[in-house]
DNA sequence: TTGGAATGTCAACAAGACTGACTTAAAACA
DNA sequence: TGTTTTAAGTCAGTCTTGTTGACATTCCAA
């Protein structure tokens, strides 16, 4: 019955553990962002904000280029977000030291406190999985995760990944 | 330099381990997405016309209420989308037989070839990643996927599954 | 027969994405 | 030097998908 190659079963390739891996991503992408979410209510700012101070934080400095690559938007659409915060004074922009037509990006202390409730609420979750299931289904995530990349989020996240 | 409980590795439960998890989740559900939204803006249709038509494909004959709770949507987002659903003539909606309050919702053959397309391309994509890391992976992944759901989404799941 | 549940619908609104057109400033180039 | 390209920002308009709130209809069940 259960087709074999080189002694390795493919029962995980039938179309019904596709949709489970389809239906999982669904649900868990629901979990992964409420947490988040229901913090973000409160300030008034939404799954954007989030996403940009998130990357603002993980590369200080980056220009707006980098940052839209990124997170795969428009440039319209990210001004939007980071103008609100540059109102705010979470995050500042400082003129290239080399090449002055570019703006480096920095989040203020004042949002680091912000950052980190957002963060540490959306870990916290991770944390739990993670322990659950423990070290060797977590390496399975990450590798089916990083397999589902476009190619060059791929690239970008290998290079968040060790800097 | 390690800690260990039962013998056993903490280290995947660093700050580093759990932004990557985010990171990842973050960029491999755009590639998740990527393939059925191209497909989607040739006929006008949006992701959440193809949610619905995945789950009416999935559980033929679901009731509204159930499709809510499944989607987790307000009812007059949904109706929305099912309404241009109907027009087009991709689903029915049938009185229940039992209750007659409620609508039962089906797909008609005409939408069958498209929600095949749309699931396809995201199948394909899920194929790929699964071939490229292994069964042992998958299974990890589906786990930690599943650890990260609100427990009434992980209910939601393990019945879709079963079904 | 009446209360409540399941469903549907209307209106208004907001977040967050998009396109297109345009400006400014600075760097790169020929 | 003058022209082109690049980086960033802005204005205007549109679309999708979500939200609340209010209200109507149908009809099961106590």
């Amino acid at each position: 019955m259960q087709n074999d190659r080189t002694g390795e079963s493919l029962l995980f390739l039938t179309d019904e553990q596709l949709r489970q891996g389809i239906e999982a991503m669904f649900f868990a992408y629901r979990g992964f962002t409420a947490d988040p979410d229901r913090i973000l209510e409160k300030y008034k700012y939404g799954r954007a904000h989030h996403r940009a101070m998130h990357f603002i934080n993980r590369v200080p400095g980056t220009n707006v280029n980098n940052l839209l690559n990124i997170l795969g938007v428009t440039k319209q659409s990210l001004n939007r977000v980071l103008r609100t915060l540059i109102e705010d004074n979470l995050v500042i922009l400082k003129v290239g030291s080399k090449d002055r037509r570019e703006r480096h990006l920095y989040l203020t202390d004042i949002v680091k406190s912000l950052e980190k409730q957002l963060s540490t609420a959306q870990s916290h979750r991770m944390r739990e999985a993670y322990r659950q299931v423990g070290p060797d289904s977590v390496a399975g995530f990450k590798q089916v995760l990083e397999a589902m990349m476009d190619p060059k989020l791929q690239i970008t996240y290998k290079k968040l990944r060790n800097s």
